[in-house]
DNA sequence: GCGACAG
DNA sequence: ATCTTGTCGC
């Protein structure tokens, strides 16, 4: 898919920039379900390597709601914008859309690894992800950047919202049983409760969704058998 | 001023 | 993110 080509974006050098860039981008943020089917679903995990000198993105794209297997992608790319708590998308967004860009098809729906608006300035990862290519994103992260929230009940689908200055940023979710939560946000397209649900249903029997999960595995060197970078 | 801080 | 020992629960 060739919608957001990382090699024509202008990336900035230092946060000061990178602020304006958040700044300029975070009102093109929709907060509002606006999805047509979704018969995909695609997974993106970010990371590095080399102690932080490459940048690494993985995608899986799995058939919804079945979950099947149906393409992966995995990019890499020297790291051009340190690890500064806030201005992640500037670290891993062009191995992101790198990864994307192999892919044959737009996904219907990404889970990305990080937050969406569960950010200080209320654009993270997910965010800019979603704004950059116009597909619905749905942040689902492991720890918390921002926010406060009640304790949560223990079981297996229940919630409670992340807050931050007056406002509803998220939902603290728990996928499985008395296994430590995950940070669900909107990233672009997808109002809250629908990212609840999706990220749920993306969900079997581990913590993180099957889509994030199997970027994650396909990250970490052992990719699945069989299974092509096209439909 | 001091702690907190996605991956 | 990554590293690593000890502990707990199924």
């Amino acid at each position: 898919m060739r919608s957001a080509a990382s090699s024509e974006i202008e990336w900035p050098n230092d946060v000061a920039s990178a602020r304006a860039i958040q700044e300029a981008l975070r009102s093109q943020v929709v907060r509002e379900d606006r999805l047509g089917p979704v018969n995909t679903v695609a997974g993106v995990d970010v990371g590095f390597e080399d102690r932080g000198r490459t940048t690494r993105a993985a995608v899986a794209v799995l058939a919804f709601p079945g979950l099947e297997p149906l393409a992966q992608a995995i990019s890499r790319s020297p790291t051009r914008f340190p690890y500064v708590p806030g201005y992640l998308s500037f670290r891993e967004l062009p191995a992101v859309l790198g990864a994307l860009d192999q892919l044959a098809e737009r996904p219907d729906l990404i889970l990305c690894d990080g937050q969406g608006l569960a950010h200080p300035r209320r654009f993270g990862l997910a965010c800019h992800l979603g704004v950059l290519t116009d597909i619905p994103c749905i942040g689902v992260a492991k720890s918390r950047l921002v926010g406060r929230h009640d304790e949560l009940p223990p079981d297996k689908g229940q919630w409670v919202p992340l807050r931050d200055k007056g406002e509803t940023i998220g939902a603290v979710l728990r996928t499985r049983t008395r296994v430590s939560p995950v940070y669900v946000s909107i990233g672009h397209r997808v109002n809250l409760a629908a990212a609840i649900d999706f990220t749920l249903r993306c969900t079997t029997r581990y913590r993180l969704p099957e889509t994030t999960r199997y970027a994650h595995r396909l990250a970490s060197g052992l990719s699945e058998k069989g299974v092509s970078n096209r439909y």
